[in-house]
Formats: structure tokens, C-alpha cells, sequence
DNA sequence: TAAAACATACCGACTGGTCGGTTTTTTTGT
DNA sequence: ACAAAAAAACCGACCAGTCGGTATGTTTTA
């Protein structure tokens, strides 16, 4: 088999990001992940050298995720327009949620560990940048409330965010999960809209 | 000396919530946090059942602060009154705040462990009925616009939550979250006020 | 046939938890 | 009041098992 190399590489990722969701990192041992992946461990440090290194892996797949999700949105509605915002939610929800103890995962140990926090910080930055100049630009034209950009566009991201965790955490998750959408746009129309 | 079985129980958990915060909870293990506490693994296993009976104990701890943090704040001002909000919502980031990691890693475990999942919800609906509550009655006062009250109040608790993370996460955290308490009275204000 | 891909066997460090025994505190008997 | 006895608190060596990682051998690919 020709891609077979390739092939091994993407099911020892799916196998971890599956694992690391349900077990979390420490738990879902090395051994685990290969056995679920139906590969030998010398296969695994044939692809990755480290668990470390595997994490990484993962963290860069899901932050390419999101960014292909964020640039599909951007080239379906208008450019620079406050449509970004509301067309952006659905495909970071859909994203982030499918995955959300990975999600968590993540923020842990990029808080304890510089190596992923640097990894992670980048796309967070960009896509604050790009929030905040869209807002900052709905003031200027007059259709936002006088607010400080940065400050409503933190606004914004902490209910997607907090909205994310909810569903994870609340018995009724799956219906806030559904409706986090209108919620969103709910908070930005009551919000920002003049 | 009389309380010194308190002492060394009450060392225990300061020590766990110490390294549980820095390294987490898989990775600090019960000879660390006995090292940590100056006490031997022998006394470890006479106060607590196992390392997860420690993680409930914690949660407890926990959760007592923020049920004093509520308490103390209904106190203070009028009962059953809109303020009661904004003047609960500082003693939140306050005691929440200091131990954001360890908030995490409560949740984290919360979504793969249902002993501690059912151990975490209790209060957490408390809050949530509280809070909806209050903004039932200031919608039924008139002086909140017109919106579903379980609605309201989650997107409020989502706010906070999104704070709270926003500023671990953030290199500007610390300045987020200093005034968390602004951003999220300036919600309120926004939001819920006619 | 050489190199890449994969499998197997193995290593030392470390883990949560146990256990026999010692020290400290409290209760009891007189 | 005071020692004897019982109970609670504590110690630290130790166990069986697991971990991430390595060394070496076998198969597949080009």
C-alpha cells in the first residue's frame, strides 16, 4: 500500500484525539492510544517523538480547523462586515464543541506548559484582532453603541466561551448547545445594536 | 497537642490545592503533596480513602467558600433585590479567581467522573435558580426589558465564566481581571436595564 | 538492496495504595 | 490522682503494576 505511512500517522491522531477526549491526557496512556489505533508502539515513535510531540500534533490540527472554519465564513458574507461575526459563531461552535474536554485540555496545559501556551497564543490573538476590528469599525459607521472595541469584542468571545462550557456542563447541555447560536446573536443585536 | 489531627488534615489539603493548581491532579502525586505537607504517605491514607476522596474533600472546601462568598453578599445588601448581582459577583472572582487552574481541573474531571459531576451540580443549580429568581422579578418590576429569565441569567453566568477564563488565558489577564467586575456590571446595565 | 515503516521485547523510574509496627492521645479502673 | 489499657494518629518501607521511552529485530516499499 502506497499512503500506507500516512494513513498510520492520521489514525494515531484520531485514536488520541478520541482517547484524550474521554481519558484526558495523563490518563490515556501511550500504549492505549495504539492499541486503539490498532498500531504498535514503535510505529508511534516512528511518527512522534514524544507524547509531548503527539499533543502538539493535535493542538496544531484543531487550530487548523478552526482557522479553515473562520476563512470559509469570511468568504461567504461580505468582506469586513458585522455578518462575519454572527457567520463565524456556528462553525467555531461546531468545531469547539464536538471536542470540549480536548478543548479544556488544551487551556490546561497551555497554562502550565510555555511550549503549548506559545502554540496556542498565536491564532487566539488573531482572531481577537479580527473581532475587535470588526466592532471597532461598526462604531465608527454609527450602527454599535459608544463602547471600547476591545472591551466588547472580550465581551463577545467570554459569552461564546462561557456559553461553550455551559453546554458541556449543564444536564439540559444539548438544548443550549442548539440554541447557542441565537443566544449569541441575541447578545449582539441587544448589546451593539443602536 | 490537642488539634494536631486537624492540623495535619488541614495541611494535607492546603498542600493538595498548593500542587493540584501548579502541576494538576494526575501529575502532583500523593507523595508529593505529603512531602509538600511534612507528613507521612501512613497519615495521608488515615485521613483520606484514596487520592480521589481528596479531590472531593477540595471540592467541598470549594464550594463552601463561594456558598459563604453568596451568603455574605445577601447580607449586605436589600434581600431579593437586582443589586444583590452585582454585589455577589466580586466575592465570585475573588475566591474563583485565585485558583483558576484548579477550577478547571475541577470541571475537567467533573465531565469524566459522575461521582464528582453529582457532587458539583447541586450548587451549581442553586446559583442558577438564584439568579433567575432575581431576574424574574426585576423583568415582572419592569425595570429589566422583556426576556426570558433563564435566558438573562445564563448569558450573565456565561459572561462571567468566559471572564474568569479570559483572563487566565490572556497575557493582559491580570488587567482583565481587575475589572471583570466593570465589564460585567456594564452588562448588566446594558443588557438588562430599560 | 538500502532505507523507511513497523513490530516486539524490554528498561528504569515512578505510581497509588498497603501493612506491620510505633508514638501520641483519650478513656477506663481503682 | 494516676497508672493501665485501649484507641486514634502517624510512620516509612514496601508492593504490584503502569508509565514513557529505547533497543533491536522484522517486514514493506521504492
Amino acid at each position: 500500500m502506497q499512503h500506507r505511512s500516512e494513513e498510520t500517522r492520521t489514525q494515531l491522531i484520531n485514536s488520541a484525539i478520541k482517547l484524550f477526549s474521554i481519558q484526558g491526557f495523563n490518563t490515556a496512556s501511550v500504549d492505549d492510544i495504539c492499541k486503539d489505533a490498532g498500531v504498535s508502539k514503535g510505529a508511534f515513535y516512528h511518527h512522534f517523538e514524544s507524547k509531548q510531540a503527539l499533543f502538539l500534533a493535535l493542538l496544531d490540527v484543531w487550530l487548523n480547523n478552526i482557522d479553515s472554519a473562520i476563512e470559509a465564513s469570511r468568504e461567504k458574507s461580505a468582506p469586513e462586515t458585522f455578518m462575519q461575526i454572527t457567520e463565524a459563531f456556528p462553525y467555531i461552535f461546531a468545531t469547539a464543541g464536538d471536542h470540549l474536554p480536548m478543548f479544556l485540555e488544551f487551556w490546561l496545559k497551555a497554562s502550565r506548559d510555555d511550549e503549548i501556551w506559545q502554540a496556542s497564543i498565536a491564532p487566539y490573538r488573531r482572531y481577537h484582532k479580527y473581532f475587535t476590528s470588526l466592532i471597532k469599525k461598526g462604531v465608527d459607521e454609527g450602527s454599535f453603541i459608544e463602547m471600547d472595541p476591545e472591551l466588547a469584542s472580550r465581551m463577545i468571545i467570554s459569552m461564546a466561551m462561557g456559553l461553550l462550557l455551559q453546554s458541556l456542563l449543564d444536564p439540559k447541555g444539548a438544548k443550549w448547545e442548539a440554541t447557542a447560536r441565537e443566544i449569541t446573536d441575541l447578545m449582539l443585536n441587544t448589546l451593539l445594536k443602536k
